[in-house]
DNA sequence: CGCGAGCTTGACGTTGTTCAACTAGAGTGG
DNA sequence: CCACTCTAGTTGAACAACGTCAAGCTCGCG
Protein backbone atom coordinates (compact mmCIF):
# COMPACT_ATOMS: atom_id res chain seq x y z
CA UNK A 1 0.00 0.00 0.00
CA UNK A 2 1.45 3.59 -1.30
CA UNK A 3 1.17 5.80 1.29
CA UNK A 4 1.18 9.14 -0.99
CA UNK A 5 -1.84 11.58 -0.08
CA UNK A 6 -2.80 14.25 -2.51
CA UNK A 7 -1.79 17.76 -0.37
CA UNK A 8 -4.08 20.68 -1.28
CA UNK A 9 -4.43 23.68 1.22
CA UNK A 10 -6.52 26.06 2.59
CA UNK A 11 -10.24 24.84 1.15
CA UNK A 12 -13.00 25.17 3.81
CA UNK A 13 -14.11 22.97 6.38
CA UNK A 14 -17.29 22.17 6.02
CA UNK A 15 -18.60 19.96 9.22
CA UNK A 16 -17.19 22.27 12.06
CA UNK A 17 -16.66 20.99 15.43
CA UNK A 18 -19.14 23.00 18.20
CA UNK A 19 -15.65 23.65 19.51
CA UNK A 20 -14.66 26.29 17.09
CA UNK A 21 -17.45 28.46 18.66
CA UNK A 22 -15.57 29.15 21.40
CA UNK A 23 -12.72 30.79 19.21
CA UNK A 24 -12.81 34.75 18.28
CA UNK A 25 -12.75 35.54 14.56
CA UNK A 26 -8.55 36.32 15.44
CA UNK A 27 -7.78 32.87 16.95
CA UNK A 28 -10.13 30.93 14.42
CA UNK A 29 -7.64 32.94 11.41
CA UNK A 30 -4.68 31.65 13.50
CA UNK A 31 -5.92 28.41 13.28
CA UNK A 32 -6.96 28.26 9.33
CA UNK A 33 -3.63 29.48 8.85
CA UNK A 34 -1.73 26.23 10.12
CA UNK A 35 -4.13 24.41 8.46
CA UNK A 36 -3.28 22.02 5.95
CA UNK A 37 -6.02 19.48 4.35
CA UNK A 38 -5.02 15.85 3.00
CA UNK A 39 -6.73 13.21 1.54
CA UNK A 40 -6.30 9.72 2.22
CA UNK A 41 -7.42 6.47 -0.07
CA UNK A 42 -9.58 3.71 1.68
CA UNK A 43 -6.82 1.57 3.25
CA UNK A 44 -4.48 4.08 3.37
CA UNK A 45 -2.70 4.91 6.70
CA UNK A 46 -2.83 8.14 7.90
CA UNK A 47 -0.51 7.84 11.11
CA UNK A 48 1.79 4.81 12.66
CA UNK A 49 1.26 3.94 16.38
CA UNK A 50 5.13 4.94 17.84
CA UNK A 51 5.83 8.37 15.32
CA UNK A 52 5.96 11.69 16.79
CA UNK A 53 2.33 13.19 17.11
CA UNK A 54 3.07 16.83 16.66
CA UNK A 55 -0.52 17.73 14.96
CA UNK A 56 -4.50 17.42 15.64
CA UNK A 57 -6.45 16.10 13.30
CA UNK A 58 -9.71 16.75 12.64
CA UNK A 59 -11.91 14.43 10.23
CA UNK A 60 -13.56 16.60 7.80
CA UNK A 61 -14.74 13.60 5.80
CA UNK A 62 -15.18 9.92 5.97
CA UNK A 63 -14.45 7.11 8.00
CA UNK A 64 -10.81 6.09 10.00
CA UNK A 65 -10.03 3.41 11.85
CA UNK A 66 -8.03 3.42 14.97
CA UNK A 67 -5.91 0.40 15.66
CA UNK A 68 -3.85 0.08 18.86
CA UNK A 69 -0.62 -2.24 18.16
CA UNK A 70 0.69 -5.47 20.17
CA UNK A 71 3.81 -7.36 18.62
CA UNK A 72 2.52 -8.72 15.69
CA UNK A 73 -0.91 -8.61 16.60
CA UNK A 74 -3.36 -4.92 16.40
CA UNK A 75 -6.99 -4.96 17.87
CA UNK A 76 -9.30 -1.80 16.52
CA UNK A 77 -10.35 0.06 19.16
CA UNK A 78 -12.91 2.66 17.56
CA UNK A 79 -13.99 3.84 14.04
CA UNK A 80 -14.20 7.64 13.95
CA UNK A 81 -16.63 9.42 12.01
CA UNK A 82 -16.37 12.70 9.99
CA UNK A 83 -16.42 15.99 12.19
CA UNK A 84 -14.91 14.90 15.44
CA UNK A 85 -11.18 15.30 16.15
CA UNK A 86 -8.67 12.94 16.23
CA UNK A 87 -5.57 12.68 18.68
CA UNK A 88 -6.84 15.25 21.91
CA UNK A 89 -5.73 12.44 23.95
CA UNK A 90 -2.08 13.44 23.25
CA UNK A 91 -2.23 17.17 24.36
CA UNK A 92 -0.03 18.20 26.99
CA UNK A 93 0.87 14.40 27.51
CA UNK A 94 2.46 12.27 24.63
CA UNK A 95 4.81 13.00 21.43
CA UNK A 96 4.21 9.75 19.96
CA UNK A 97 0.91 8.27 18.36
CA UNK A 98 -0.28 5.85 20.69
CA UNK A 99 -2.21 4.15 17.84
CA UNK A 100 -2.27 3.17 14.64
CA UNK A 101 -4.91 5.23 11.92
CA UNK A 102 -6.39 3.69 8.68
CA UNK A 103 -8.71 5.47 6.37
CA UNK A 104 -11.46 3.04 6.30
CA UNK A 105 -13.18 5.31 3.39
CA UNK A 106 -11.50 8.07 1.43
CA UNK A 107 -11.01 10.60 3.97
CA UNK A 108 -10.30 14.39 4.33
CA UNK A 109 -8.18 15.49 7.06
CA UNK A 110 -8.08 18.97 8.51
CA UNK A 111 -4.27 18.48 10.28
CA UNK A 112 -3.91 21.35 12.70
CA UNK A 113 -0.41 22.17 14.44
CA UNK A 114 -0.39 20.69 18.04
CA UNK A 115 1.40 23.27 19.65
CA UNK A 116 -0.98 25.56 18.59
CA UNK A 117 -3.73 24.19 19.78
CA UNK A 118 -2.62 23.94 23.15
CA UNK A 119 -1.50 27.72 23.13
CA UNK A 120 -4.72 28.41 22.25
CA UNK A 121 -6.33 26.39 24.62
CA UNK A 122 -4.20 28.36 27.34
CA UNK A 123 -5.47 31.76 26.15
CA UNK A 124 -8.69 30.43 25.72
CA UNK A 125 -10.98 29.29 28.41
CA UNK A 126 -14.03 28.42 27.17
CA UNK A 127 -12.04 27.19 23.96
CA UNK A 128 -9.93 24.55 26.39
CA UNK A 129 -13.54 23.56 28.64
CA UNK A 130 -15.04 22.72 24.93
CA UNK A 131 -12.41 20.45 24.58
CA UNK A 132 -12.49 18.83 28.35
CA UNK A 133 -15.91 17.92 27.25
CA UNK A 134 -15.04 16.14 23.81
CA UNK A 135 -12.26 14.23 25.79
CA UNK A 136 -14.30 12.85 28.54
CA UNK A 137 -17.20 12.10 26.23
CA UNK A 138 -15.49 10.30 23.68
CA UNK A 139 -13.21 8.74 26.84
CA UNK A 140 -16.18 7.24 28.39
CA UNK A 141 -17.53 5.40 25.18
CA UNK A 142 -14.56 4.24 24.28
CA UNK A 143 -14.10 2.55 28.13
CA UNK A 144 -17.27 1.06 27.19
CA UNK A 145 -16.42 -0.31 23.74
CA UNK A 146 -13.40 -1.87 25.21
CA UNK A 147 -15.53 -2.89 27.97
CA UNK A 148 -18.15 -4.68 25.44
CA UNK A 149 -15.48 -6.14 23.44
CA UNK A 150 -13.43 -7.96 26.21
CA UNK A 151 -15.95 -9.18 28.62
CA UNK A 152 -18.62 -11.33 26.72
CA UNK A 153 -18.51 -14.04 24.59
CA UNK A 154 -18.68 -14.10 20.93
CA UNK A 155 -22.31 -13.61 20.14
CA UNK A 156 -22.62 -10.93 22.55
CA UNK A 157 -19.36 -9.25 21.50
CA UNK A 158 -20.23 -9.43 17.90
CA UNK A 159 -23.90 -8.29 18.28
CA UNK A 160 -22.17 -5.49 20.73
CA UNK A 161 -20.43 -4.90 18.13
CA UNK A 162 -23.22 -4.71 15.17
CA UNK A 163 -25.66 -2.29 17.38
CA UNK A 164 -22.29 -0.09 18.29
CA UNK A 165 -21.38 0.34 14.84
CA UNK A 166 -24.74 0.49 12.93
CA UNK A 167 -26.13 2.81 15.74
CA UNK A 168 -23.52 5.19 16.94
CA UNK A 169 -20.91 5.17 14.22
CA UNK A 170 -22.55 4.76 10.50
CA UNK A 171 -26.41 6.40 12.01
CA UNK A 172 -28.12 3.74 10.24
CA UNK A 173 -29.13 0.08 10.28
CA UNK A 174 -27.13 -1.26 7.78
CA UNK A 175 -23.77 -1.39 7.63
CA UNK A 176 -22.54 -0.01 4.32
CA UNK A 177 -19.75 -2.09 2.17
CA UNK A 178 -16.34 -0.48 3.94
CA UNK A 179 -16.51 -3.45 6.99
CA UNK A 180 -15.18 -6.76 6.48
CA UNK A 181 -15.22 -9.17 8.88
CA UNK A 182 -11.68 -9.02 9.17
CA UNK A 183 -12.80 -4.98 10.37
CA UNK A 184 -15.23 -6.78 12.51
CA UNK A 185 -12.99 -9.97 13.90
CA UNK A 186 -10.41 -7.21 14.64
CA UNK A 187 -13.06 -4.88 16.66
CA UNK A 188 -14.34 -8.09 18.48
CA UNK A 189 -11.20 -9.73 18.85
CA UNK A 190 -12.52 -12.83 17.36
CA UNK A 191 -11.47 -14.83 14.15
CA UNK A 192 -12.30 -14.16 11.15
CA UNK A 193 -13.81 -17.50 10.77
CA UNK A 194 -15.85 -17.15 14.12
CA UNK A 195 -17.59 -13.59 12.70
CA UNK A 196 -18.49 -15.20 9.42
CA UNK A 197 -19.90 -18.25 11.43
CA UNK A 198 -22.04 -16.18 14.33
CA UNK A 199 -23.39 -13.73 11.18
CA UNK A 200 -24.66 -16.88 9.39
CA UNK A 201 -26.26 -18.00 12.51
CA UNK A 202 -27.97 -14.31 12.87
CA UNK A 203 -28.83 -14.72 9.27
CA UNK A 204 -30.65 -17.88 9.95
CA UNK A 205 -32.56 -16.81 13.12
CA UNK A 206 -33.36 -13.72 10.85
CA UNK A 207 -31.99 -11.24 12.92
CA UNK A 208 -29.82 -9.52 10.78
CA UNK A 209 -29.99 -9.89 6.45
CA UNK A 210 -26.74 -10.93 5.32
CA UNK A 211 -25.97 -9.74 1.75
CA UNK A 212 -22.86 -9.13 -0.52
CA UNK A 213 -22.77 -5.46 0.29
CA UNK A 214 -24.08 -4.64 3.54
CA UNK A 215 -25.00 -5.91 6.74
CA UNK A 216 -28.59 -5.11 7.91
CA UNK A 217 -30.18 -5.63 11.53
CA UNK A 218 -33.77 -6.52 11.21
CA UNK A 219 -34.44 -7.09 14.99
CA UNK A 220 -32.88 -4.30 17.15
CA UNK A 221 -34.04 -5.58 19.88
CA UNK A 222 -33.39 -8.97 20.22
CA UNK A 223 -29.88 -8.34 19.20
CA UNK A 224 -29.81 -5.87 22.13
CA UNK A 225 -31.07 -9.04 24.18
CA UNK A 226 -28.45 -11.22 22.96
CA UNK A 227 -25.66 -8.49 23.75
CA UNK A 228 -27.06 -8.38 27.41
CA UNK A 229 -27.13 -11.79 27.79
CA UNK A 230 -23.50 -11.80 26.45
CA UNK B 1 -21.36 -6.12 53.57
CA UNK B 2 -22.83 -2.85 55.33
CA UNK B 3 -22.44 0.65 53.83
CA UNK B 4 -21.90 2.79 56.86
CA UNK B 5 -18.68 4.81 56.41
CA UNK B 6 -17.47 7.24 59.31
CA UNK B 7 -17.43 10.80 58.57
CA UNK B 8 -14.59 13.63 60.10
CA UNK B 9 -14.57 16.45 58.10
CA UNK B 10 -11.82 19.03 57.76
CA UNK B 11 -8.68 16.87 57.84
CA UNK B 12 -5.70 18.34 55.93
CA UNK B 13 -4.80 16.20 52.95
CA UNK B 14 -1.54 15.06 52.95
CA UNK B 15 -0.99 13.76 49.37
CA UNK B 16 -1.42 16.94 47.10
CA UNK B 17 -2.10 16.40 43.52
CA UNK B 18 0.16 18.82 41.27
CA UNK B 19 -2.88 20.16 40.20
CA UNK B 20 -3.91 21.87 43.54
CA UNK B 21 -0.23 24.14 42.83
CA UNK B 22 -1.90 26.33 39.95
CA UNK B 23 -4.57 27.10 42.36
CA UNK B 24 -4.27 30.77 43.95
CA UNK B 25 -4.77 30.74 47.91
CA UNK B 26 -8.39 31.92 47.77
CA UNK B 27 -9.49 29.43 46.00
CA UNK B 28 -7.83 26.56 47.46
CA UNK B 29 -9.32 27.83 51.19
CA UNK B 30 -13.36 27.62 48.68
CA UNK B 31 -12.25 23.89 47.71
CA UNK B 32 -11.31 23.43 51.37
CA UNK B 33 -14.35 24.40 52.50
CA UNK B 34 -16.19 22.01 50.32
CA UNK B 35 -14.21 19.46 51.57
CA UNK B 36 -15.69 16.04 53.03
CA UNK B 37 -13.14 13.43 54.18
CA UNK B 38 -14.82 9.71 54.18
CA UNK B 39 -12.90 6.53 55.68
CA UNK B 40 -14.31 3.12 53.82
CA UNK B 41 -13.53 -0.29 55.57
CA UNK B 42 -11.68 -3.07 52.62
CA UNK B 43 -14.44 -4.23 50.58
CA UNK B 44 -16.99 -1.96 50.62
CA UNK B 45 -19.03 0.27 47.86
CA UNK B 46 -17.87 3.97 47.37
CA UNK B 47 -20.06 4.49 44.37
CA UNK B 48 -21.93 2.50 42.41
CA UNK B 49 -22.04 2.82 38.79
CA UNK B 50 -25.74 3.93 37.92
CA UNK B 51 -26.15 6.72 40.84
CA UNK B 52 -25.40 10.29 40.11
CA UNK B 53 -22.46 11.58 40.54
CA UNK B 54 -22.00 14.90 41.97
CA UNK B 55 -18.87 15.06 43.36
CA UNK B 56 -15.12 14.41 42.37
CA UNK B 57 -13.20 11.78 44.71
CA UNK B 58 -9.52 12.14 45.48
CA UNK B 59 -7.83 9.31 46.55
CA UNK B 60 -6.55 10.31 49.79
CA UNK B 61 -4.94 7.14 51.35
CA UNK B 62 -5.20 3.42 49.82
CA UNK B 63 -6.04 1.42 46.98
CA UNK B 64 -9.73 1.14 44.82
CA UNK B 65 -10.99 -1.41 42.42
CA UNK B 66 -12.71 0.31 39.72
CA UNK B 67 -15.33 -2.06 38.33
CA UNK B 68 -17.33 -1.99 34.93
CA UNK B 69 -20.15 -3.62 35.45
CA UNK B 70 -22.79 -5.38 32.90
CA UNK B 71 -26.26 -7.31 33.43
CA UNK B 72 -24.42 -9.87 35.39
CA UNK B 73 -20.77 -9.79 35.14
CA UNK B 74 -18.69 -7.42 36.05
CA UNK B 75 -14.76 -6.40 34.76
CA UNK B 76 -12.03 -5.15 37.05
CA UNK B 77 -10.85 -1.81 34.86
CA UNK B 78 -8.15 -0.57 36.95
CA UNK B 79 -6.97 -0.36 40.27
CA UNK B 80 -6.47 3.55 41.27
CA UNK B 81 -3.60 4.43 44.41
CA UNK B 82 -3.60 7.23 46.47
CA UNK B 83 -2.93 10.64 45.25
CA UNK B 84 -5.39 10.22 42.12
CA UNK B 85 -8.86 11.79 41.59
CA UNK B 86 -11.34 9.37 40.48
CA UNK B 87 -14.54 10.68 38.74
CA UNK B 88 -12.73 13.12 36.29
CA UNK B 89 -14.26 11.31 33.36
CA UNK B 90 -17.51 12.88 34.17
CA UNK B 91 -16.75 16.86 34.19
CA UNK B 92 -19.39 18.59 32.47
CA UNK B 93 -20.21 15.32 30.78
CA UNK B 94 -22.04 12.84 32.87
CA UNK B 95 -24.01 12.81 35.96
CA UNK B 96 -24.90 9.44 36.27
CA UNK B 97 -21.15 6.85 37.65
CA UNK B 98 -20.22 5.01 34.97
CA UNK B 99 -18.54 2.88 36.96
CA UNK B 100 -18.60 0.89 40.48
CA UNK B 101 -15.24 1.95 43.12
CA UNK B 102 -14.81 -0.63 45.57
CA UNK B 103 -12.56 -0.05 48.55
CA UNK B 104 -9.54 -2.81 47.88
CA UNK B 105 -7.39 -1.74 51.12
CA UNK B 106 -8.75 0.91 54.18
CA UNK B 107 -9.40 3.92 52.20
CA UNK B 108 -9.48 7.72 52.93
CA UNK B 109 -11.31 10.05 50.33
CA UNK B 110 -11.94 13.62 49.63
CA UNK B 111 -14.55 14.48 48.02
CA UNK B 112 -15.33 17.80 46.48
CA UNK B 113 -18.52 19.37 45.04
CA UNK B 114 -18.46 18.83 41.51
CA UNK B 115 -19.57 21.90 40.13
CA UNK B 116 -17.28 23.88 42.26
CA UNK B 117 -14.69 22.07 40.79
CA UNK B 118 -15.70 22.67 37.61
CA UNK B 119 -16.25 26.64 38.26
CA UNK B 120 -12.66 26.40 39.48
CA UNK B 121 -11.83 24.85 36.41
CA UNK B 122 -13.64 27.83 34.02
CA UNK B 123 -11.73 30.60 36.06
CA UNK B 124 -8.53 29.34 36.20
CA UNK B 125 -7.40 28.27 33.18
CA UNK B 126 -4.49 26.85 34.20
CA UNK B 127 -5.80 24.44 36.54
CA UNK B 128 -7.88 23.28 33.88
CA UNK B 129 -5.04 22.80 31.82
CA UNK B 130 -3.18 20.75 34.33
CA UNK B 131 -6.51 18.75 34.62
CA UNK B 132 -6.46 18.13 31.35
CA UNK B 133 -3.09 16.47 31.64
CA UNK B 134 -4.18 14.44 33.84
CA UNK B 135 -6.99 13.04 32.12
CA UNK B 136 -5.20 12.01 28.83
CA UNK B 137 -2.11 10.37 30.99
CA UNK B 138 -4.74 8.24 32.37
CA UNK B 139 -6.44 7.68 29.84
CA UNK B 140 -3.89 6.83 27.30
CA UNK B 141 -2.81 4.20 30.20
CA UNK B 142 -6.50 2.90 30.39
CA UNK B 143 -6.40 2.28 26.78
CA UNK B 144 -3.23 0.43 27.25
CA UNK B 145 -4.57 -1.68 29.81
CA UNK B 146 -7.84 -2.49 28.56
CA UNK B 147 -6.20 -3.59 25.72
CA UNK B 148 -4.12 -5.69 26.74
CA UNK B 149 -6.53 -7.38 28.81
CA UNK B 150 -8.33 -8.43 25.62
CA UNK B 151 -6.09 -8.95 22.88
CA UNK B 152 -3.69 -11.59 24.18
CA UNK B 153 -4.19 -15.17 25.29
CA UNK B 154 -3.87 -16.08 29.12
CA UNK B 155 -0.58 -17.00 30.02
CA UNK B 156 0.49 -13.15 28.29
CA UNK B 157 -2.69 -11.65 29.57
CA UNK B 158 -1.75 -12.87 33.46
CA UNK B 159 1.55 -11.95 32.79
CA UNK B 160 0.77 -8.60 31.72
CA UNK B 161 -1.74 -7.63 34.52
CA UNK B 162 0.87 -8.97 37.25
CA UNK B 163 3.59 -6.34 35.45
CA UNK B 164 0.90 -3.94 35.52
CA UNK B 165 -0.22 -4.62 38.90
CA UNK B 166 3.67 -3.94 40.86
CA UNK B 167 5.63 -1.77 38.37
CA UNK B 168 2.70 0.48 37.84
CA UNK B 169 0.25 0.19 40.85
CA UNK B 170 1.81 -0.84 43.77
CA UNK B 171 4.97 -0.08 42.93
CA UNK B 172 6.85 -3.21 44.34
CA UNK B 173 7.91 -6.27 42.86
CA UNK B 174 5.36 -8.46 45.59
CA UNK B 175 1.99 -7.65 44.87
CA UNK B 176 0.83 -8.10 48.61
CA UNK B 177 -2.43 -9.68 50.31
CA UNK B 178 -5.21 -7.81 49.14
CA UNK B 179 -5.02 -8.44 46.00
CA UNK B 180 -7.11 -11.92 45.68
CA UNK B 181 -6.91 -14.32 42.69
CA UNK B 182 -10.67 -13.23 42.09
CA UNK B 183 -9.39 -9.77 41.60
CA UNK B 184 -6.78 -10.96 39.23
CA UNK B 185 -9.30 -12.73 37.28
CA UNK B 186 -11.37 -10.23 37.10
CA UNK B 187 -8.74 -7.86 35.56
CA UNK B 188 -7.55 -10.34 33.10
CA UNK B 189 -11.37 -11.27 32.13
CA UNK B 190 -10.09 -14.97 33.07
CA UNK B 191 -11.70 -17.40 35.16
CA UNK B 192 -10.60 -17.89 38.68
CA UNK B 193 -9.42 -21.44 38.03
CA UNK B 194 -7.28 -20.52 35.20
CA UNK B 195 -5.38 -17.79 37.33
CA UNK B 196 -4.49 -20.20 39.57
CA UNK B 197 -3.46 -22.61 37.25
CA UNK B 198 -1.48 -20.29 35.47
CA UNK B 199 0.14 -18.85 38.65
CA UNK B 200 1.03 -22.43 39.46
CA UNK B 201 2.68 -23.06 36.11
CA UNK B 202 4.83 -19.75 36.59
CA UNK B 203 5.21 -20.40 40.03
CA UNK B 204 6.93 -24.04 38.89
CA UNK B 205 8.67 -22.27 36.04
CA UNK B 206 10.54 -19.72 38.95
CA UNK B 207 8.81 -16.84 37.38
CA UNK B 208 7.08 -15.79 40.65
CA UNK B 209 7.10 -16.88 44.02
CA UNK B 210 3.64 -17.82 45.14
CA UNK B 211 3.18 -17.43 49.14
CA UNK B 212 0.45 -17.54 51.28
CA UNK B 213 0.44 -13.59 51.26
CA UNK B 214 2.10 -12.26 48.13
CA UNK B 215 3.10 -12.86 44.75
CA UNK B 216 6.20 -11.98 44.08
CA UNK B 217 7.85 -11.41 40.66
CA UNK B 218 11.45 -13.40 40.50
CA UNK B 219 12.06 -13.16 37.02
CA UNK B 220 10.46 -10.03 35.55
CA UNK B 221 12.47 -10.50 32.31
CA UNK B 222 11.02 -13.33 31.35
CA UNK B 223 7.80 -12.90 32.47
CA UNK B 224 8.34 -10.01 29.69
CA UNK B 225 8.97 -11.64 27.34
CA UNK B 226 5.34 -13.99 28.19
CA UNK B 227 3.60 -11.09 28.05
CA UNK B 228 4.89 -10.14 24.22
CA UNK B 229 4.59 -13.40 22.95
CA UNK B 230 0.73 -13.47 23.70
C1' DC C 1 -8.78 -15.37 -19.00
C1' DG C 2 -6.17 -15.64 -14.64
C1' DC C 3 -5.40 -13.65 -10.29
C1' DG C 4 -6.22 -12.15 -5.66
C1' DA C 5 -9.32 -10.65 -1.94
C1' DG C 6 -13.08 -11.71 0.76
C1' DC C 7 -16.22 -15.14 2.17
C1' DT C 8 -17.88 -19.93 3.44
C1' DT C 9 -17.69 -24.73 5.33
C1' DG C 10 -16.32 -28.79 7.83
C1' DA C 11 -13.09 -31.33 10.46
C1' DC C 12 -9.98 -31.07 14.07
C1' DG C 13 -7.20 -29.57 18.00
C1' DT C 14 -6.43 -26.25 21.39
C1' DT C 15 -7.83 -23.18 24.93
C1' DG C 16 -10.40 -22.05 28.62
C1' DT C 17 -14.56 -22.84 31.68
C1' DT C 18 -17.52 -25.43 34.70
C1' DC C 19 -18.42 -28.71 38.23
C1' DA C 20 -17.52 -31.13 42.25
C1' DA C 21 -14.65 -32.57 45.86
C1' DC C 22 -11.06 -31.40 48.96
C1' DT C 23 -7.62 -28.60 51.94
C1' DA C 24 -6.16 -24.94 54.81
C1' DG C 25 -6.50 -20.78 57.45
C1' DA C 26 -9.41 -17.01 59.82
C1' DG C 27 -13.22 -15.57 62.42
C1' DT C 28 -17.00 -16.48 65.63
C1' DG C 29 -19.48 -17.98 69.47
C1' DG C 30 -20.13 -21.01 73.31
C1' DC D 1 -10.04 -23.74 74.02
C1' DC D 2 -12.74 -26.26 70.74
C1' DA D 3 -16.33 -26.91 67.28
C1' DC D 4 -18.48 -24.45 63.45
C1' DT D 5 -18.58 -21.79 59.49
C1' DC D 6 -16.75 -19.01 55.70
C1' DT D 7 -13.65 -17.76 52.46
C1' DA D 8 -9.59 -18.55 49.43
C1' DG D 9 -7.17 -21.68 47.13
C1' DT D 10 -6.20 -26.32 44.68
C1' DT D 11 -6.97 -30.32 41.61
C1' DG D 12 -8.75 -33.36 38.07
C1' DA D 13 -12.07 -34.72 34.82
C1' DA D 14 -15.62 -33.45 31.53
C1' DC D 15 -17.20 -30.22 28.50
C1' DA D 16 -17.98 -26.12 25.73
C1' DA D 17 -16.04 -22.37 23.29
C1' DC D 18 -13.03 -20.83 20.00
C1' DG D 19 -9.21 -20.83 16.63
C1' DT D 20 -6.64 -23.15 12.93
C1' DC D 21 -6.14 -25.63 8.76
C1' DA D 22 -7.44 -26.90 4.24
C1' DA D 23 -10.36 -26.59 0.39
C1' DG D 24 -13.44 -24.43 -2.51
C1' DC D 25 -16.38 -20.55 -4.04
C1' DT D 26 -17.51 -15.87 -5.94
C1' DC D 27 -16.60 -11.59 -7.62
C1' DG D 28 -14.11 -7.62 -9.38
C1' DC D 29 -10.10 -6.26 -11.90
C1' DG D 30 -6.20 -6.12 -14.87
Amino acid sequence: MIFNPSIDQKIECKGRSKCFESLTLQEMDILEQSKLIVRYKKGEVIAKQGTSNSDVLYLQDGYVKLYKEFSNTRSLSMIEQKCNFIGLYGLFVETTMQYTLVALTDVVVCSFSKILFESLMQENNSFALEIIKKLNTKTLNTFNNLFNSSSKQMHGRLAWALLELTQNVFMDNALKAPVTRKDLAEFTNMSVMSVGRILREFADEELIELSKDYIKILEKDKLIITCKNG
